[in-house]
DNA sequence: GGCGCGATATTTGTCGGACTATTCTAGGGT
DNA sequence: ACCCTAGAATAGTCCGACAAATATCGCGCC
């Protein structure tokens, strides 16, 4: 397993210039600081500003481009894009949104989705799994138990496991939303912890969703996970709702 | 209107230099052309022999990058990135997939995606759409009758129907998948064209989901448009199956 | 003989500047 | 009042050089 030494968010995307720069201008533009139809400064000064040369600036537009965060054409500039065209399931695009606090709604959205994907994806995962990943989960879940949501290495078993099952549906596009599924999945916890005495032992509802899968369940393993995302939606929901106790 | 004269799939992307670049490597890479790690050949002789400047070819490799089809690394060069690092829902990702004609797997895949999305999107949308969104469902359905699928303004109809139901929705990242939805709707059509005999008329499905989205009825909007998805899967998978009689 | 460690070569990364293409705008002509 | 042309502003493309990172190989030490 690897080092999750950096709280990621901008692991590996910043380790070049260009990459630093775009998750720069990427935050600025999810946290609304550069509002949609906004025209960025022009890469000659833009660039000056950030004392990089244009090439970098560019290519860092180009990433965002490519994410449909902006677009570009001559003469009128570098625009930001409206909201609908943003990718915002890309797992990039998701960092730069929790760099910054997301909005209540945006979190709401996100689970609305886990809503929908997660309990049909158990219930395929209950179907199509094999052991070794079968075996993943468990593995994921005895971590969880021993580790708890407090270390980091908890949380990391706990998107393993919603990971896992999420691969053991054999769809790839479904697959490729684990990154969202994950961030949703990271924010609760994060939440939760906030509010330290809300604190509901998530394991029970977990090795309901393992033992319905392991036995090939669909049904099962649709209903205990879609009971699970609810009641970490309501403990969410409850952290967010209640006054803010950290420092 | 546009000419369409490019069945989409470059249409924007690649007015500029950069964009073309990137399309042909995108299209090699997820048309198996490279295989993921396989290491592309170094800027400086790529550009070359692409007749580009390195500068043009690297934004290009950004834009890959960004979409997590390759991996650069000084002195290692640019690898094609395992296959669940691809963003398989990027609209132009998609496009890319479709240039070269999609294997039947990833097709299956993607209907799955639908059948999982598409009804708890027509549920949420019965709960949630305003005046305008149901408006254009109807403009739409009705154009859709009128020029049916055998005309690109049927189909674009058809596209515009899914598209304005996973809108009603109010949820953000859920629009996202879109792209992905139409190009499934859009493929649906395709092949179901190739073998004309087959062809169901589709309307009265959609008008089942329109009605209960119109009365509010999210139990009724979930269960109309799975049947939806169910028939449209199974026409399509039907003329899979069924020889090829084009050309 | 094995193992670490540093030199080296290869490749991407960054830089700066020049020229081109596109397109919005404003002004002049019809 | 309209069209059309000229100009200005901006992204797009090209070039050539140097910097930084890193895999690999070979040397020397243990």
């Amino acid at each position: 397993m690897s080092k999750a030494k950096e709280a990621d968010g901008g692991g590996a995307a910043s380790r070049r210039i260009h990459g630093s720069i775009a998750r720069k201008l990427g935050v600025a533009i999810v946290s609304g600081q550069h509002q949609p139809g906004d025209v960025l400064t022009n890469e000659i000064d833009a660039s000056e500003q950030l004392q990089v040369s244009r090439s970098v600036y560019r290519e860092a537009i180009r990433i965002l481009a490519a994410k449909g965060l902006v677009e570009s054409r001559p003469k009128t500039g570098t625009r930001v894009s409206a909201r609908n065209r943003w990718q915002l399931l890309d797992p990039d695009v998701l960092a730069w949104f929790f760099e910054s606090e997301p909005s209540e709604d945006f979190l709401r959205e996100l689970y609305e989705l886990r809503m929908i994907v997660e309990p049909a994806a158990a219930a395929l995962a209950a179907q199509r799994r094999d052991d070794a990943q079968l075996e993943r989960m468990r593995a994921a879940l005895v971590v969880m138990q021993h580790a708890t949501l407090a270390s980091e290495a908890g949380r990391a078993a706990d998107r393993d496991f919603h990971d896992t099952v999420l691969e053991a549906t054999s769809n790839a596009p479904l697959f490729t939303l684990s990154s969202s599924i994950g961030a949703a999945v990271r924010w609760t916890t994060i939440f939760k912890q906030r509010h330290s005495e809300l604190a509901r032992d998530p394991m029970p509802d977990h090795w309901k969703v393992f033992d319905a899968i392991a036995a090939g369940r669909p049904d099962q393993a649709r209903e205990a996970m879609e009971r699970l995302v609810t009641l970490a939606l309501e403990d969410t929901r409850a952290s967010i709702d209640a006054p803010e106790d950290r420092v």
